[in-house]
DNA sequence: CGTTATATTGAGGACTATCAAACAAAGTGG
DNA sequence: CCACTTTGTTTGATAGTCCTCAATATAACG
């Protein structure tokens, strides 16, 4: 806000607020740095630097040493991983306010590539150790993302186990409509940042299967499918009913 | 060890790792526990209580409110969750060493089943919070199992939404087979603490599945079914390469 | 040693994958 | 501005892997 500059002179001594890039982040109350003060937040400003990408490039490879963590602060990203003969699976989209790289010092065990253009916020592995040393709070918030991040692998792990393709598209349409919520969104209506081929990765089935879905959730009135990858969602009750194994 | 008391003789005060249970505990080492000194170890002791469970005995069910964390001290665990219609799908085994409650603050999302005679050690959630401020050693513990817990379900993840059966089958004897060595068990053996249904419900597949396919490894020699359970695998290296979709 | 739970094997069917082609959208260059 | 290519999506026909239903065999247990 321009009106900021007006606010700092109210105050006698310059607000690190006022001077961080942290200060105009819209991914903070949703990342790993969500709970830090603001001389906390300038311990964090230091030891990262901004990254950006543009669609179809990759943050690291599978296989790549991956000294880094990442706070994402713009856009989307996938996460995939490769069999031998050229299955993939993805194991995870991420959008503001997601933190990558728990787990895995060695190299890393799967690619992130940007869906959309993203920026997100980078850290060596080492100093966000030492960060995590020194400010209690952020090591307390990245055991509550842990914990959210499992659950959210349980509940993939259901789908990708037990679930009909029906239900894999309702359970991923209603989740990605909670997520988008969450971020700001309109109620009743999801964006897809991600193609038919990136959804059937992600939900184990082919684009062949995810397009017919899709066919069929249109025929029946549970979806419409607006351009530019909208899809409006008239009754987001039934699906996520449907998306549950109602029976 | 009888020889215990001996030992502490030597000593001009009493040590804590002779008094209190953790000093014979098999799954201190693995646990979150496994960093800690021994006056902090006495701190988690205090807040803790022993549980023990029967094979089919739950220590919670998906729904109820939980209010406690485990560390499995010995024996075998199993999660799940139910969907509406009955279809199971098991989340993870649990053996020697593995934490359960990371995550879910709420009603649990899932039920934990003891497979064999099993005990553990039980916090409630307030009290582990507070250790958790109380010893950076154990959050910087919990966060690198948290980090594991998720490579874990990651490779779940593709386990499920990509792999044919018998590779499904491969990866989860290679995989059980590596926890048990890690655990002090012989390599080129494993034993199957859980039913066909149960490792059906973990993979993704029937019963019927599972019991063919380990037919069509014991047949092609790639195992032998021994007695109470056990399984011979006298190639793990073809074993591997099979569940890692060698093309 | 009978009884129950668990495991194996068989036959047929269903859901989703595979193969193939048409269609739509988006970007390029003449 | 419009052919033309490229990328992505939809639809159709067929096949395959795994599921379902059913029966038998084996193991566990009192």
């Amino acid at each position: 806000m321009p009106a900021h500059n007006a606010a700092s002179a109210q105050a006698d001594e310059i607000r690190l607020e006022d001077v961080h890039p942290c200060s105009t982040c819209g991914a903070r109350p949703l990342g790993v740095c969500a709970d830090l003060k603001g001389h906390e937040l300038q311990g964090m400003a230091c030891a990262s630097e901004t990254v950006t990408a543009q669609p179809g490039q990759a943050l690291f490879h599978e296989g790549d040493p991956n000294p880094f963590v990442f706070n994402v602060v713009d856009g989307a990203v996938k996460l995939y991983r490769l069999l031998p003969d050229g299955r993939r699976q993805i194991t995870g989209f991420l959008f503001q306010g997601d933190f990558l790289g728990l787990g895995g010092r060695g190299p890393s065990s799967f690619t992130a590539e940007a869906l959309t253009p993203m920026s997100a916020c980078r850290f060596r592995r080492g100093e966000f150790d030492q960060l995590l040393n020194a400010l209690p709070a952020l090591e307390h918030r990245l055991v509550a993302m842990a914990g959210d991040e499992l659950m959210a692998a349980q509940e993939q792990i259901v789908l990708l186990g037990r679930k009909t393709a029906r239900e894999r598209i309702a359970s991923f349409l209603t989740r990605l409509s909670a997520r988008q919520v969450q971020l700001g969104g309109a109620e009743g209506r999801v964006h897809l940042p991600m193609t038919r081929l990136d959804i059937a990765d992600y939900l184990g089935l082919t684009i062949e299967t995810v397009s017919r879905v899709f066919t069929q959730f249109k025929t029946s009135g549970l979806i419409q499918l607006l351009p530019n990858n909208d899809v409006a969602l008239p009754d987001p009750e039934a699906l996520k009913a449907l998306g549950e194994g109602a029976a």
